[in-house]
DNA sequence: CCTAAATTTAGAATCAACCTAGTAATATGT
DNA sequence: ACATATTACTAGGTTGATTCTAAATTTAGG
């Protein structure tokens, strides 16, 4: 990941991808996602065509960079809960901790960002995508953490449910960064909703895959 | 919607739409969706090819002739409910009459077609797409049945979890079939999941919503 | 029959996505 | 250091969905 132990040719590559990204940010913002074409995101990167839909192959990929940490956040952070805490109880407390830190993961990503993807429908339903992808991650996760069968749906439900909050919180809070409000006001709600959600939860789940003690 | 009350110009259309519809359909099922242009489906059914864009905007809408059907159809479930049932048990069962009848809206469309929508990323992308408007239309309809407000997050979280339900079983469904399983087994199957998915919502959803008496 | 409105048509333009063959740069073995 | 194999990049073209236009056709309503 780092630039360690890296030769010349990984170091160009790295290079002409943040390139490209860079300047299709910069254009996306400025002029919206579906006015820019890949054409023009290639000239402004001085590449060919080819080269970003090689390190990009699809157009919406160049604006989800933290695609892959999105997906793969939830089932982390269920892998990685302490002994005797249960798998609601370990994402409420990351989201919580994201929440106080503004992650762009959890959908702080600015009002030009927010506004961009509400007004495209391809980047709209990437992010669908994306929701869908890290719940199945999830429930993998689940399934393999209960020692659950592939027939076993109480992992797929649960991931569902726990996903389900999870987007919902997504979308609440690119719905606010649109309409203006600022990051700590905006904290400040989520703080409430992930009570109410994550409470709602409690009765069904608290005590859902529970990791066991020492 | 019927032939009643319709003139030359709303009957024509209305054939037209159907036979473009059904030989896209046939086609689709013989090719799969990705092989079949837009110009075979226009040549098949003698039209330009702007006139089956003019009936479906997208080439998904030509699969999906069910969509709205698909979308109201929580919404529509919980505004009829009886006095003194709650939200939870009026789904229930709807979907347990749904699978009874092997309903194509909860997924049982026959293997090619099933086959086909795995096979293919755009109407898998759609077909989240209306999972997603449908969710929506049941917030809304929760909203609405419990005069929260616009701010109140917990018609969205219940929509969420019930959706979730709703399109885990679906998936299951489509799986299933896709696997070969014949529709008898598959709703013997489904019985005892909706029991598992619905059973764990009884403790947070169980007395949520329910319409009063009288 | 005649005119207005709606529908359908043919043709072209745009652009994402995909493909291919060739060129340039880097890495590897001697 | 040099030759050769890999890998990255380029240039150019093809396909097909989608959008737009203006013209032709069809129906509705006098």
């Amino acid at each position: 990941m780092s630039t360690q132990k890296m030769g010349l040719r990984e170091l160009k590559k790295q290079q002409t991808r943040e390139n490209i990204s860079h300047q299709a940010t910069r254009l996306f913002l400025e002029h919206g996602f579906d006015k820019v074409t890949i054409a023009d995101v290639a000239e402004a990167a001085q590449v060919a065509k080819m080269t970003v839909t090689n390190y990009f192959p699809r157009k919406e990929d160049l604006v989800f960079d933290l695609g892959e940490e999105f997906v793969q956040s939830l089932a982390r952070t269920v892998r990685r809960r302490a002994p005797g805490e249960s798998v609601l109880a370990s994402l409420r407390r990351a989201y919580l901790a994201a929440v106080a830190e503004h992650d762009p993961v959890i959908g702080f990503s600015g009002p030009a960002f927010a506004r961009m993807i509400d007004a495209s429908p391809a980047l709209t339903a990437r992010l669908r995508e994306f929701h869908d992808e890290r719940e199945k991650a999830l429930a993998d996760a689940l399934a393999t953490e209960t020692g659950a069968g592939p027939d076993d749906i109480l992992p797929r439900v649960a991931a569902a449910q726990l996903g389900g909050v999870h987007r919902l919180l997504f979308d609440e809070t690119l719905r606010r960064t649109i309409a203006g409000q600022g990051d700590p006001e905006i904290a400040a709600v989520l703080t409430r909703y992930i009570d109410a959600a994550f409470g709602l939860l409690e009765p069904s789940l608290g005590g859902y895959a529970v990791r066991p003690t020492g």
